[in-house]
DNA sequence: CTGAAAGCGCTTACAG
DNA sequence: CTGAAAGCGCTTACAG
């Protein structure tokens, strides 16, 4: 009755295989594969019948069988970073959407978040082992000579994530002029002492390269930089402190920060402290992605996410249309600085 | 000399078979899936030599034949919602970590935002088609009788959606609490007339629900409802307006939000309207689980979305060890109230 | 403990 | 336009 599955009572359209569906529409199995793939053509008449087979059996094929007959899948399988920050969630869905638009089948792999490498290692594997067509790679830990080994049989394409790999297409944030646009901002604000946060590359390459930008960028401007090392990843305290302490005794008057996760946590930090800002001290934060961030005014820097995510998509298409078309690029897009009243001038 | 894939050079792990490994350490093909496998005793010896040639040619097993060969895959599928709304990206998030946890194998497919139930329908089947061994639903908008015809081929649990199949094994919110705790707080806070806004139900049976149920218990309260219909997903004006007019009018104190990316969206408006929150309005958010929201103050509930995945993760691993014993039910987890500034005592 | 062989459910030349 | 048959890369009884 429900127009699924009722051909044949009890079974569930997984146990339907392509002879079942052959038999009920008397013809060749071949014949229901190429009606499926719409490679070949076939008479109307003939057509017809396996459509209504088809129907009427609920058939689901077996992408698994497809797979392996076929040789390759059109599958793009996704290998995304943990959820410690937002700005890669909304990079995954917009990954997604893109995709979906695109017309490519996509099958997503997230690695545990702890034992970083390893566990994006092991979702690699997961991943090739499923023999997907096309790999995009958007996590910011894993290893671009990981990736090598496998470069002349699937093609990549990282999204999101400093590559420098000469093999490896890449799509992602212009972090260097980025971050010379927030220190820009904080120097031209009047600042000349200032606190950076960098976030150890191990956990997050990005992060990492947006705090040596911005504090280089400060220096090239004449300004006096402490630079901060953020041993653990998200929000944590341990820097928080010493950014207090350098305000307190009048080494820093702004700092900034890597993202707006960590920035966020030291505001919190800044009230129990009693550290005011931006009277005692500016704050910035990275990527200004988050639902409502005007509203908490915090200063930061909006990452192109949906035009990164785009672009990305497009070129992993043009890549399982044509390989050899696509010659290797590093594509970097700049953002823009997102005001907030956590910047001011040192006062 | 890099320790992967130097034993055929110029071929990739991709293209060695499982055969290769065989020649490679002179034993039959059988006996290195054995190795691979772990389930039959090998000896000492010759595990070591298959290990070696493992090794050596950088072999990565074909997921695809394996999973054909052994009739079933250890890979659970995990449907997921669009990205409309924050709250699912981190349920998706903890999914993830907690499946990883318990050492399940999660292969995950998003649709496409447009054309909801139609976009699900056909991330289903890519995941039935993989022939997972289980399916995670997490996704609003599809019908459990979508899922139906496959419920006795492979085990299935709704995870952070309402689900109320007698088929399907469900862990949720406690919508319906959750309601209750919020519309109780606006009550005790003193309001005697609320708007309510109410999301479609074709775009978010749990903010259907959670509007639904203030709405209800508000009244259950004494308080004069107005329900209002949201029609669009995520943030939007229309209904803005209303609530706008409902305040001006002196018919509401307090508006009402299933979410909090609407109540946000709804500060903003209110500002640029002059409606003075919480003097002239109360506002209340749902899900309360983004950075930064004590920083903005507004009242909301918290979703346990951690506790959630976990117990989606935990029945899923339980099911694929003995489907049987698990008998089918429906769990759901309440929040906890956070308030907030914008929620106050009616002028 | 190990090997030869059948079979998983498809696709795709190869013949008609 | 259609069918019979080989083969994709594995796993797993079935025999040793």
């Amino acid at each position: 009755m429900a127009g699924v599955g009722e051909g044949i009572p009890g079974a569930s359209p997984l146990g339907v295989r392509m002879d079942d569906v052959a038999a009920r529409a008397q013809v060749s199995r071949a014949t229901v594969s190429r009606v499926l793939m719409g490679t070949v053509p076939v008479s109307e008449k003939t057509r017809a019948k396996v459509h209504a087979a088809l129907r009427e059996l609920g058939y689901v094929p077996n992408m698994i069988a497809q797979g392996l007959a076929g040789g390759r899948s059109d599958l793009v399988g996704l290998l995304l970073r943990g959820p410690s920050n937002p700005a890669y969630g909304l990079l995954h869905s917009e990954i997604q959407i893109q995709a979906v638009r695109l017309g490519l089948q996509l099958i997503t792999v997230v690695p545990a978040p702890m034992e970083p490498s390893e566990a994006e290692f092991a979702a690699l594997r997961r991943l090739l082992g499923l023999r997907v067509g096309g790999l995009m790679v958007s996590t910011g830990v894993i290893r671009s000579t990981d990736l090598e080994p496998f470069l002349d049989t699937v093609p990549v394409v990282s999204v999101g994530r400093i590559e420098e790999h000469p093999g490896i297409y890449g799509v992602s944030y212009d972090e260097d002029t980025n971050a010379a646009i927030v220190a820009d901002r904080v120097a031209t604000a009047g600042h000349r002492a200032a606190a950076v946060v960098i976030t150890g590359s191990e956990l997050s390459t990005a992060e990492h390269r947006r705090g040596l930008g911005m504090a280089a960028h400060l220096e090239g401007r004449g300004v006096d930089v402490h630079r901060l090392e953020a041993s653990t990843f998200g929000t944590h305290t341990d820097c928080y402190d010493d950014v207090v302490a350098l305000s307190r005794e009048g080494r820093a008057t702004a700092a900034l920060f890597p993202s707006d996760i960590r920035a966020l946590g030291f505001l919190d930090h800044a009230d129990a402290a009693g550290v005011r800002v931006p009277e005692d001290l500016s704050v910035t934060g990275f990527d200004a992605i988050m639902p409502g961030l005007n509203r908490i005014g915090l200063a930061s820097l909006r990452i192109p996410v949906a035009r990164v995510a785009e672009r990305g998509a497009e070129v992993m298409k043009e890549m399982l249309r044509d390989r050899e078309s696509v010659p290797v690029r590093h594509e970097r897009f700049p953002g823009e600085f997102v005001p907030g009243r956590t910047l001011a001038a040192p006062r």
